[in-house]
DNA sequence: GTCCCTATACTCGGATAGCAAGTGTCCGAGTATAGGCGG
DNA sequence: CCGCCTATACTCGGACACTTGCTATCCGAGTATAGGGAC
């Protein structure tokens, strides 16, 4: 089981956006600069977190991406979803209705047990994720990070967003 | 994020081996005839759990699997760890440390607070795995069960142990 | 009748193809801007 | 000098190859068993 890198960058590109002045926008080529990652494939996650409504675009000239909600009211559990999808990672095939000990399908009532029991642990993990925000984050990144690296990044944003 | 198919059959097949007669063994083609899976991969992931101390191998003729400790001492998070691997879903690739605001490495200290919210949720979902044992899942599984299908499970598991 | 030996058939185990989903990339559609032109 | 128009360049958006890892399968190594033969 593994989650798409995308999911990564998604959560650092929030974290980036959160802090950037309210009403301007940075374009994908850029967020994909600031963090060392091919422009393109960063664009398309960008593409699924707009359309998740995470994000809203500004098309044309000195555009580009922005939070469509305060940085507080995006969970990681919506990136993650936007862009990974919202599935539960465990997918019953209800093979308890199949082989030689299988009773007619009506007969069955409720989920699978296992399945049940999965999806508990699968709600746990979003109950995590959907307690953290795109707020922590940004708050937990400038806190955490070196100094010269703060500085670094407030310089090369206002030279981004100009 | 999807968690492979062979998880479902390994925690399936743990739960019918947890009500054989003690000492008896089941071979992969039968364990897999009674899932209605293919049998070859069905086996692939037997292999898996005997690996993993989960299942103990009886070869030749009368042989097959069995589980290795009582089955209140496997736990579901045991089977998802044998087959899918502990690695977490989420692997931090450092970008932070990339890109123009990148600081000198050995200046990060600790892990990226990205990596430790989608850890934290891990641990809850794993937590939760660790919860459950295929004791739970057996008794479970033959108490959901329509009466039919519990007959003709009993019924045909005289049959194949035989 | 009992013991031993051998051939058998049945089991697991790892090595081998096929396929789907994620990874990575590209070019076209749309738009705010900037500059030039006319009034 | 001011307002309008047009051309431009910059942005996103979806459609197109490629690679990794899961899916599915096969045949070989090893062993408990069952049957036959000798004593």
């Amino acid at each position: 089981m593994r989650l798409s890198d995308g999911v990564e960058w998604g959560v650092h590109a929030c974290s980036l956006l959160a802090v950037l002045p309210t009403g301007s926008a940075l374009p994908a080529a850029k967020l994909a600069e600031f963090h060392g990652v091919p422009s393109a494939y960063m664009a398309k996650h960008l593409q699924s977190l707009a359309r998740a409504g995470i994000l809203e675009t500004v098309k044309g000239p000195r555009g580009g991406y922005r939070l469509a909600r305060p940085p507080a009211a995006v969970t990681l559990l919506d990136v993650v979803e936007a862009i990974d999808g919202a599935e539960p990672a465990f997918r019953c095939s209800e093979i308890r209705r199949r082989g030689p000990a299988a009773a007619p399908a009506r007969e069955y009532r409720g989920l699978c047990g296992i399945n049940r029991a999965f999806l508990r642990a699968d709600e746990a993990w979003r109950a995590e994720l959907r307690a953290v925000t795109i707020a922590d984050m940004a708050l937990t990144a400038a806190r955490d990070a070196p100094p010269s690296g703060v500085d670094k990044a407030a310089r090369w944003l206002r030279e981004a967003v100009r």
